[in-house]
DNA sequence: TGACTGACAGATGTTGACTTTTGTCAGTGC
DNA sequence: GCACTGACAAAAGTCAACATCTGTCAGTCA
């Protein structure tokens, strides 16, 4: 039998089963390197470091957060209710990794608490999402706003309380709905947010 | 001279000084009753247990945190700009809280992620005062919303970057500012906030 | 030659004996 | 009697010896 070549996908890969089973405070290089049946030392011959490895896997990780989020970004359709399942999605995945995943939400954490590189970049990459829908709508008479980039900005940092990691605990609580319910309304009034006009209403595009 | 009598007055004072010098890892019961000359047992006779104490010193220091703020929602005036100068004021009393009595502070955090009653408590207590000046602008045509307690959670929930302590290590960053008057503008978007109309009660056709 | 190993040094984590702290209460003396 | 003490048990915290892990590199072997 042919030894598959070690490769950094393959290590990746290994890496994100080894925490997801052991969890960050637990897993090691050496499991990591047991899982693929080679010596620890090889594993660094791909990654400079630990970190560097927890990094990588948390950025395949958030990709796998960022792409259907995109999707939804991307839709045709009136704005202020895409932006509206945009976050409705973005919840949920999160609500999700947080009970699905415990040990790699844990280790994405631990990202944000370092306030690592790989997480400025997700979190930039979901803003301009929503910055996106923002322009969109402001296009369309959707939504009357001078800065789609600030506003979307606005809009994140207002419902932090709802996708930010660190409060993942009070995602829980019975009224959490509810309150999200509560900032919904005040973002839509504070983006002017209304039903396209008809005039400015868009053909829909073939492009 | 006469020893005075242990309360739980001269308690909480010394605890409270024990706590800003040692801060929460490090006081201990014996070194408050060591503080006052007596055995540490006598402390126990005042308050149950040390995390009642932590509590009863951390619900005094919250009262001079919702005592200035409630004055400014007392105040007259337009209630928008009341709005405004109460969040300028919370967030200002956060900060140097947590800036010049790091070690109080620490305890306040502690308190917050075991969820004690005296912090819903205080949460309260402040929400109530936000929903007065929701109220009152309101009756004044000012803002423009059917549940001022409602939507006073949810000015809260939006601006919780801003004033919670698990938020605190954001505070210093320098876009901070810029973020919040996003968020604000937001906000009094979503109350419909306005000037008051001559009239009061009577729905505005234009701005 | 170059991917990989394995032995190694220093850093980090774990363990368990020991110390301190919390919380109780019978006893003291005012 | 009461307000307080001080001795105590159980719980929690400390610390140093020991073990494991990270990261390096000279050496192996295909």
């Amino acid at each position: 039998m042919v030894e598959e070549a070690l490769t950094a996908e393959r290590i990746l890969e290994a890496a994100e089963e080894v925490l997801r089973r052991f969890g960050p405070a637990k897993a090691t290089v050496v499991d990591v390197a047991r899982a693929l049946g080679v010596s620890h030392g090889s594993v660094y011959r791909h990654f400079p470091s630990k970190t560097a490895l927890r990094d990588a896997v948390a950025e395949r990780w958030l990709a796998r957060v960022s792409k259907p989020l995109a999707e939804v970004a991307a839709e045709e359709g009136p704005a202020p209710e895409r932006l509206r399942r945009w976050f409705d999605l973005l919840i949920a995945l999160k609500r999700s990794k947080a009970r699905d995943e415990p040990e790699l939400f844990a280790t994405y954490q631990n990202l944000v608490a370092d306030a690592r590189d790989v997480v400025r970049t997700h979190v930039d990459t979901l803003v301009s999402q929503v910055a996106r829908i923002l322009t969109d709508g402001v296009e369309k008479g959707e939504f009357s706003i001078e800065d789609p980039l600030a506003s979307a900005w606005a809009v994140f940092n207002a419902t932090v309380r709802f996708h930010k990691p660190i409060h993942a605990s009070e995602w829980s609580d019975p009224g959490i709905d509810a309150a999200f319910e509560g900032v919904w309304s005040l973002i839509l009034g504070g983006l002017g947010a209304r039903e396209a006009p008809a005039k400015a209403r868009k053909k829909p595009s073939k492009k």
